[in-house]
Order: structure tokens, then sequence, then C-alpha cells
DNA sequence: CGGCATCCGTTTTGATACTG
DNA sequence: CAGTATCAAAACGGATGCCG
């Protein structure tokens, strides 16, 4: 994808077709941002976490785990900005912040989803196939 | 996802009610392992400009662009190791290597073009909150 | 509790030059 | 043409310590 503006499969091909290859570098192409989003190691999470309701920052850490708080809060401000997400501050004494998916955010988790079986149903292809090429390349 | 082998959402969900995290963070997680591909730089890419035909080392840089030789060849052995696609090698005067699409790699488009559906669908909602938010925070 | 600042190691990506 | 080898830069994730 990359670009996919018009329609996925059918603008890449045009693009192909052309001289150059559109914005299929344009590092501000949407489909790029977006895998660049799904590509880093706690977002997908995150908003699978936040898919049946609001959670709080160490709540998100707990079920995370080993991802340290500086990591965690480049992920949800960079997902706060992207609009997937709402931050909720509460003034009180032990300060509350509740992390909560936007409509948009909701929205990704289908796509996702769909990653997500793909993903499930073909891994053991996969490992096959990699352990079939390891094979090949050790002896 | 990360994990979702039963089933993506009902998977994690039953994850959070228990103890730990399951395999949420198991590095070899299939969902894990097929997010890292989708999000490097050049896989994805590879994948729809295959999409309908085999293609040549050389086409696939010209399509592609500014990739080093050394960071095409990288992404191609890894996909051609985790059985995405196949490696045509002609014996002939000038060298000539086709890389195809296997019937993996095919199926890859599908949850692929899901994503860019996505992206293309709601860009315009994620460069508005984008944009909002750079607002508030420079002033 | 939430999260910013700083420093650091690893991984990823790239530029360049050279070869079967 | 299709890479490989080497070197360098950068993006990313993480550890630690401090603060409102």
């Amino acid at each position: 994808m990359v670009t996919i503006a018009p329609g996925p499969l059918e603008r890449l091909r045009a693009q192909r077709t052309g001289t150059s290859q559109g914005d299929l570098f344009d590092p501000g192409c949407p489909t790029r941002l977006v895998l660049d989003r799904i590509g880093d190691k706690w977002t997908v999470l995150v908003v699978l976490l936040l898919s049946d309701g609001p959670m709080r920052f160490t709540q998100l850490r707990g079920h995370l785990g080993p991802v340290a708080p500086k990591v965690l809060t480049q992920t949800l401000r960079r997902m706060e900005r992207d609009g997937l997400v709402n931050r909720h501050i509460f003034a009180e004494v032990p300060p509350r912040v509740d992390y909560a998916l936007t409509g948009l955010g909701h929205s990704l988790i289908q796509p996702i989803a769909a990653i997500g079986d793909w993903a499930e149903a073909h891994i053991d292809q996969i490992t096959t196939a990699q352990a079939a090429y390891d094979t090949t390349r050790t002896r």
C-alpha cells in the first residue's frame, strides 16, 4: 500500500504503470504512516487492551508487562496525537489518568483483527517455511 | 494482538482476566512476528508490487526507489525464509533472478489491504487530529 | 500515580565500493 | 544484473533517577 488513496491495489497498479512510484516513498503517505504505528511494539497491544473500556496508565503497564514508563508514555502520546485515544485527567490526590479509545481508535480494531486472524491461520506455514529454509542454509 | 491464538479479542480478554499476560510479551508470538514483518519498511511494499506477477531484483528497486541493495536483499531473504516469496534463478548471461509471491504471500494481500483501506478511509481524521494536537501543544 | 529528563545498548536502515 | 562487504547513521526501546 503506501499511498493507496483511491483504492488499495488499483492505485498501486496505476503507479507501477506510471513513470515513477507516486507517493510510494513519501514518508507522509497515509498507509506508510499507519504501518509505522502498527509496526511499533506497543500500539496494537494498547488498542486491544482498551478495546472494551478505559484504563489507567498503571493498569496498562500491568498488562503490558516489561515496558518502561517512558516508552508507554511515548506510545500513548503518539496515539493521542493521532486521535486514537483520549486522555482524561482526574484532579485527584493520587494523580489519575484514564486512557480511552476514540471512535477512530475503535475502528482500528477490525483491520488489526484481520492481521491477527491471518497470523493465527498461517503461523504454522511460516514456521515450517523458516525451518525448511534454515535447514537448507545450514548444511 | 500478539498472541491471539483462539480468536483475536476473546483470547486477549481471557488473558487480561488471568493472572499474567499470557504470550502477550512472548517475542515468538505469531501475531508479534507478523507485525514485525508488516512493520518493517519494505515488506508490505514488496508484497503489493508482486501481487500481480513476478519481478526481478532491479525492477523492485526501480519501483521502491531509494532502497540500498543490501536492504532489499535482506527484505527479500527474510520474506523467502518466511515462505512469502520464491526466488527463481535463471542461469543466463546477464544474471537474472525473479521473485514471485507464494500462495502464502498472496494470502497476505487481503489483510494488508484491510489496513490500507482503513488508512485510506481515516487518514483525514488522523491528520486533523495531529494538527489539532500540535496546535494545542505549541501555543 | 503519572511522567519527564537523561543516558545507553540494540536493531534497523542506509551510503558506498566492489565482485561473480 | 544481482548481489556482498564494510562502514556509518539513525530510529527505537529500555534503564535509571527525579518531580509535581
